[in-house]
DNA sequence: ATAATAGTGTCTTTGAGACACTATTCG
DNA sequence: CGAATAGTGTCTCAAAGACACTATTAT
């Protein structure tokens, strides 16, 4: 690339045509399984297949905001409120898109378990599909569970999507390790049990409830006290829980490390 | 309509025209201290101003070829061989260029110490900088040298460069935490020293010569001994050193933690 | 000789994890 | 009552870090 090149650049038109899109992984909590939110493509390619959420950037439109706009209106919800986005990475092989050149900035996001999306104006159905369900190759939650597959529901995703979505989901086992954001997953008050939930869901594990209580409260920052304790106990019996909200923690000192993973290390 | 038929009927134009690059954040490490490899801009914007490396994205080129393209151009050098390149993040702001709607997938790489690039047929300025000369916001390896301003070298990058070299910095500084990639600014054989000072230019902090020896050993497939060791001691004394090269872990576990990030915390 | 460095020994403190145990609440 | 759960106590082992020390080499 010469310098002429490069100024030559003040003509938008001299560049091959890339479209660049958004497309989020989404993922919630639901009945203590990790589920992500997919719509189902109407047209083609992959006419019928699920795919993540996503759409082309908008001139003047940041990343950012078009991967919000995109979550907020297959989730049927107004603002990110606790929700959590963060830019996850860029895919862009030159045959991802049979159409035309794309380049998709992925960004993952969590949420609060929230209702079933409404069919939006847009004609595209969209739901919370359990992660277990999708078949992906090298799925650590994938492991103990049966896979059930939903009526009607092809495992492939369409375009790079499996693949997208298998980053996202390592992104997300990660970053419950070092900071706060399994807090994101829950309500704005919660019990240690449902944040341990959190992490057993996402990281596909059982943890010690006891020592994972004493660990998550020896953090400083991580959740504090409202004071408050559950109405009731569990549906299967015992004491109350305390109630807690997240605190102002950034990163979790000394991290939470998941189970083991000496077989991930060469 | 199949899906021949919509393909052949699709019309790439209807898209915002979005121009996407690559810039490449490239470290490596100079007598002891942290340099990326910049560009001097030959024209506007940012005339004169130094940039990270980059350029356009070509037909059917993937975003990693694009970035290895660039590293390998400005270096002088032939083939990737032990440098490190991975994805680092994408910048869309709608005004990062003042000429139009530019999307840059960067990307992080490590290199050995190489000789300082040739003036190159294009005709660009390449060089290796201290990044400590860049004058950063909340860089930490700036904290105990002093600055040392080059002759002619304006501290301010172009375009949104200067948050990209952070975030590459930033992303540099953990990754050495948790995986081996710290050989990849040696050579093919190192001591354990020499391994330290990669740590220590990178971390900016001065880091315990013994307990690090230790614990670099300890880790499982980190490093694995030649055999061999160093024809002479250091410079100012001292015993000759054992060598070593990198082993066969991909992940350190357990991790080198950095010193104390407790204000990093909240 | 002096100073610097490579490499090892040892002690303390922190934290992870296993296990046990009590108290509380649901069915 | 019996089972499940919240929360705490305690023990063991791994690891981080401080400090000390020896052996080796350059000047």
């Amino acid at each position: 690339m010469t310098e002429e090149e490069y100024l030559a650049a003040y003509d938008p038109r001299a560049f091959p045509a890339v479209a660049v899109t958004v497309d989020v992984v989404a993922l919630t909590i639901r009945d203590g399984a990790l589920h992500v939110l997919l719509v189902r493509r109407g047209g083609p390619p992959f006419e019928g297949a699920w795919a993540l959420p996503g759409g082309f950037v908008q001139p003047d439109e940041d990343l950012r905001a078009a991967a919000a706009r995109e979550l907020l209106e297959e989730t049927g919800v107004t603002t990110l409120g606790r929700f959590h986005l963060e830019q996850l990475a860029s895919y862009g092989a030159p045959d991802r898109d049979p159409r035309m050149r794309v380049v998709s900035v992925a960004h993952l996001a969590f949420a609060p378990d929230l209702p079933d999306p409404a069919a939006g104006s847009d004609a595209r159905e969209a739901a919370w599909v359990p992660v277990d369900a999708l078949g992906l190759p090298d799925a650590a939650g994938s492991r103990d569970r049966p896979v059930r597959q939903r009526p009607g529901t092809s495992r492939r995703l369409a375009f790079d999507h499996a693949r997208i979505l298998a980053d996202g989901l390592e992104r997300a086992r990660g970053k419950l390790e070092y900071t706060p954001l399994a807090t994101r997953f829950t309500g704005p008050e919660f019990t240690i049990a449902e944040l341990r939930a959190v992490y057993e869901a996402v990281w596909g594990d059982s943890l010690h409830a006891g020592n994972f209580h004493r660990k998550v409260l020896s953090v400083p920052g991580f959740v504090e006290s409202t004071g408050a304790t559950t109405e009731r106990g569990g549906t299967r019996g015992g004491p109350r829980s305390k109630l807690y909200r997240a605190g102002d923690a950034r990163l979790l000192h000394p991290a939470l490390l998941r189970p083991s993973r000496e077989e991930a290390v060469r």
